[in-house]
Order: structure tokens, then sequence, then C-alpha cells
DNA sequence: GATGATATCCCTGAAATCAGCCATTTTTAA
DNA sequence: TTAAAAATGGCTGATTTCAGGGATATCATC
């Protein structure tokens, strides 16, 4: 019996996975869990053999909790659930180490694929993630990268039309400490305008 | 019997959804649909109670399912389902006619308690939802705008990081006619900048 | 104690955006 | 068919952002 563990905060989701995963006989749903901090846990102290494991958590990214899982050595599958199919999310996604990345308007057939393949050491990716992978050369794609409290703060303002002015006099620091946010900003997700940094935060839950 | 239909774009959702109502003795599931296309021509068959309506749909917006199906002047009651909890969303859905808002985060008793409430001719809206709302006066909430299908291609590449000049050479128009757009789209979406105007169109599903 | 990450601050000049106007043509809807 | 909406194009000037260099203080971790 293979033992499946749940993480995703979406109670209607976890609902329509188990029902679609007990519907399998050699499946079992081992544990279910809405938050990435109960969910590394679990992984512990259950060891399943397959995570589902949705990338947009509450508290901890499901991109930090997979190079967690995998830094702790632990030969257990993850199959990666995200409503977007973002470049940037594949990319990272399987670098940090998931056997799948299966999107949440999939069907559920695509699920139960997905998890057969992990468990024989392949990596299954929807037909969607498919075709853009193939499409970019490896070099293209870049990480998501690590932001921090203030970053975050900063990107949030902008995002709601604040000038650097402005966000300078609400944080009370000089606009050129928001000037040298913004600047790493930009380089840390590797575009040109902060409208494309503030797109991609919005994608991947971070604002 | 109470008959409910559902229309989400998500197999996995679609299915918690089906396997919480199929619990309550008193509802049955009239239909199922993954496109506002179908949706809005399964009520108009099926003649259900109440509709399970997601926002983010592929083809129509959940918005605009809704006016229509107020336009023909249908008694029956909509619930809208949406994973963001935006004041612009909560305030556009309502206006459009719908009787209830549940984020899909919320647990399976808030939708069930959802369409009592509309049925009973109530308003219900989940606690995270109900406390924007009682935050904000009426008057600082605007609408969602209606965008055309420029300036959806104007707002994708904006997003993308390209300058007025680079996207007037792709599109092959004069870098005028890129400012004009941008100013409506500014000005559509009441804000000060292309930022925000990204992040809600983001959020909104709208790129 | 050293190292690295974070947060703070400064400068200049080029490039881009935004605000405020207006006008024409074509397409769509009433 | 008449009116409204969309897409196109234009101008000026003020404001803002971006690129490119810096620097210093703090804090946690190793």
């Amino acid at each position: 019996m293979i033992k499946v563990l749940l993480i995703d905060d979406h109670p209607i989701v976890m609902e329509g996975l188990k029902n679609l995963l007990t519907r399998q006989e050699d499946l079992t749903v081992a544990g279910c869990f809405s938050t990435g901090k109960a969910g590394l846990e679990g992984i512990t102290t259950l060891q399943p053999d397959v995570v589902l494991l949705d990338i947009n958590l509450p508290d901890i990214s499901g991109i930090e909790i997979c190079q967690q899982v995998r830094k702790q050595d632990k030969d257990v599958r993850i199959i990666a659930l995200s409503v977007h199919n973002e470049r940037l999310v594949i990319k990272n996604i399987l670098n940090s180490g998931a056997n799948g990345y299966v999107l949440k308007n999939s069907v559920g057939e695509e699920i139960i694929m997905a998890i057969n393949a992990a468990l024989n050491g392949a990596t299954y990716l929807c037909r969607a993630t498919r075709d853009i992978v193939s499409q970019v050369s490896e070099g293209e794609l870049t990480s998501i990268p690590r932001i921090t409290r203030r970053e975050k703060e900063i990107m949030g303002l902008v995002s709601k039309g604040f000038t650097t002015a402005q966000i300078a006099d609400q944080l009370f620091i000089s606009p050129h400490t928001v000037e040298s946010h913004r600047k790493n900003l930009i380089e840390k997700f590797d575009v040109s305008t902060m409208t494309a940094v503030i797109k991609l935060a919005t994608q991947f839950g971070l604002i």
C-alpha cells in the first residue's frame, strides 16, 4: 500500500484529492496538512511514499518545503501542485527536488499518473507544463529569488501605486533606501522593471 | 430537494465540492460545468436553485456570468467562489447580483452555510471578507473595469518588463498609442501607476 | 572573530512614465 | 442609422524610475 500525504491549505481541494486517491485501491492517504510547518512534521513522522504539495501555502512556500525535505535526505517522492503555469515556478520546483508538477486545473487522472511516474523514478509534467519546459533552453530559466521581509513590504507598497518618496515617508526611511530595495528586487527577479517584479510576486503569492 | 449547479474549471475543486454537497441530504448536484459558456447554458436548461460559481474561469469571468444571469431575471441564488480576498472583487461580484462570497480556503461548512443563507434570501460572506467589507465605506470601492483585447495585450507586455517603445515596435503601432492605452488602463483601474494595474490584473486573472 | 546577509544611506544622469490635453478612423452595439 | 466604444495618433512638461557606481551599521551564524 502506497502512503500518500497531502499538503494544501484549501479544504475543498483537499477533499477532492482525498476523494480521488481513496478510489485507487493501491493508495492510502496517510495524512492531510494545511500548513507548510505541519506538513514538514507530518513527512518526518508519517514517512509517506508520496507527497502532493501545494506550492502556494500561507506560511512556508512549497519550494522551501521541497528543499528542506531534500536536505534531510529523505527519498520521499514529491509532486507539486499549483494553479500557475509559470516558467520560473516549474524550473524552481524541479530544481528543489520535486518529482512532478501538476496544474490544479488538470484532471484527476493526471495526478494518478504523476504519482505512478514518481514512484517509478520518473518525473511527470502535465501537458501545458511540458510544452513550456521543452520550449525553453535551461539557461533561460532563472530561479524564484529569496525575498527579505523589508523587500516584501516595499513590493506591497509599490504594487499599491505608491511612489518611492511616498514609501519612504510611510516607512520612515530615506528615499535612497527605498531605491536600493527596488534595485535589489529587479536584480533578484532578473527582470528590468518593477512592473515585472510585481507580476511575478503576485503570481508566486509573495504579496 | 435543492438543486445545486457547479461552475469551476478545476476538476479537483469540483470533486471536493461534489463530495461535500452529496453528504448533505437535502442537496443534490444538478450539474457540473468547467467553462462559463457551458455554465450559462446549464443554468438555463437545468434551472438550479443555487449556483456555486468560480470567479476565475478560462472563458468568461464569473462576474460577467452573474450579470448575464441577472439580466435574464432568473431568481437563482449565486454564491461566488474565489481564491483572492480583494476588495474590488468582493464589491464587484456582490454588485453583479451574487448572494454570497466564499474563499476557496474556507472550510466546507462555510459553503453549506452560504447556501442556506442564500436560500433564505440572505447574503453570506466568509469571515475574512466580512471584515474587509465592514472596514470600508461603500464609496471607496470601485469596480473591476472592462478591459479590451488590445489593452489586455498591452498589460501582458508591460508585465513582462517591456517599455512603451518596445511594445510599440512589437505591435507595429506608434508609442503614442501605447501611451494612450496605458493611460486608459490606469484610469480604468482607478490607480496611479501601471504597477498597481498589473497587480490587480494578475489577481483578477486578466493576464 | 570572521563571514554573509540585511538594511540603511548617498550621488549622477539617462530613460521612462504620468498627467493633461486633443483628434481621427474603424468597429461594435443599440 | 445613429451613437458609443475601441484603436489609432499626436503634443508638452513634470515627475519618477532605472542603471551605475558607491558606503556603513547591524545581526545572526558558523
